[in-house]
DNA sequence: ATGGTCGGTTGCCGA
């Protein structure tokens, strides 16, 4: 099975390399973050037009909204709102092989990264702790989960352009990266990305829209991530970060990355 | 040190 998640930055604009990346790619499922449409208005037709005859979305109108394209039946479809908002950053749903896969958006967290003065920045960190607590809480570890989204932060040295450039930067900072990691090491993920490109390989899923030339620059951060618990995580035999997609026609500034888990 | 570009709840805010 083949599994996608993409940061979209709108789907209903986006439609067209939607259409040309399920044609390359050939995901199975894909988990999309901020689709910014509310699920009344939500290209149902569109994405059925591509073979994903079963969606679960969590929209709200104009920002934020997560959703999961699937050409496989979802079942015990469900979401979380963490940090007391309904706005639109989680959905879950298991697939017929028994795995549960979570589409996640969690918050940018604003330009500055101090929280007495940038309540986005605190908000960040809280949902990052929440999160983590709720699947302690909820789920288990040994079970097959799946966590894919834009986690809006970049944990390693070499999942951005310049580890000591990007300290100060809200994604890179120690803060943020101490919470990511907690949250990481709390519930035994596995970072199903590095595991078929460790350190200190450049691993870069976003690249700024303010870039004259994003490719020449090269200055990305990866933000997206592909988590999975041990047992499954054992069965994802191969990762793919589509690059190429930042250069295509109208891009998002994220390009998706794609796990094959076997069945 | 600054500004650069996108999308939608547009002439601003969030990213």
């Amino acid at each position: 099975m083949r599994i996608a998640t993409w940061n979209i930055n709108s789907v209903r604009l986006r439609m067209p390399i939607v259409a040309q990346f399920a044609a390359e790619v050939k995901p199975d499922v894909i988990c999309l973050q901020e689709t910014k449409v509310h699920d009344d208005q939500f290209p149902f037709d569109d994405v059925k037009a591509l073979g994903f005859e079963h969606v679960a979305i969590n929209g709200i109108k104009g920002y934020n909204g997560v959703c999961i394209l699937s050409k496989l039946p979802l079942d015990n479809v469900g979401r979380h709102e963490w940090t007391g908002k309904a706005d639109g950053r989680h959905i879950y749903a298991t697939l017929p092989n028994g795995m549960e896969v979570h589409s996640l958006y969690v918050p940018a967290g604003g330009d500055e990264p101090d929280r007495t003065v940038n309540e986005k920045f605190g908000h960040k960190l809280d949902f990052v702790d929440e999160m983590a607590g709720w699947f302690a809480a909820n789920r288990d570890p040994k079970q097959p989960i799946m966590v894919v989204g834009d986690l809006n932060i970049a944990p390693l040295e070499h999942d951005v352009w310049s580890h000591k450039q990007l300290l100060k930067i809200v994604s890179h900072t120690p803060i943020e990266v101490e919470k990511f990691t907690a949250a990481q090491n709390a519930f035994g993920w596995v970072d199903c990305m590095r595991k078929f490109a460790p350190e200190p390989e450049k691993m870069y899923t976003w690249w700024s829209y303010r870039s004259r030339d994003w490719r020449a620059a090269n200055k990305g951060r990866r933000l997206d991530h592909v988590w999975a618990t041990p047992v499954l995580a054992e069965k994802v035999g191969a990762m793919d970060i589509v690059v190429d997609a930042r250069g295509w026609e109208k891009p998002s500034d994220h390009v998706p990355v794609v796990v094959d888990v076997a069945d």
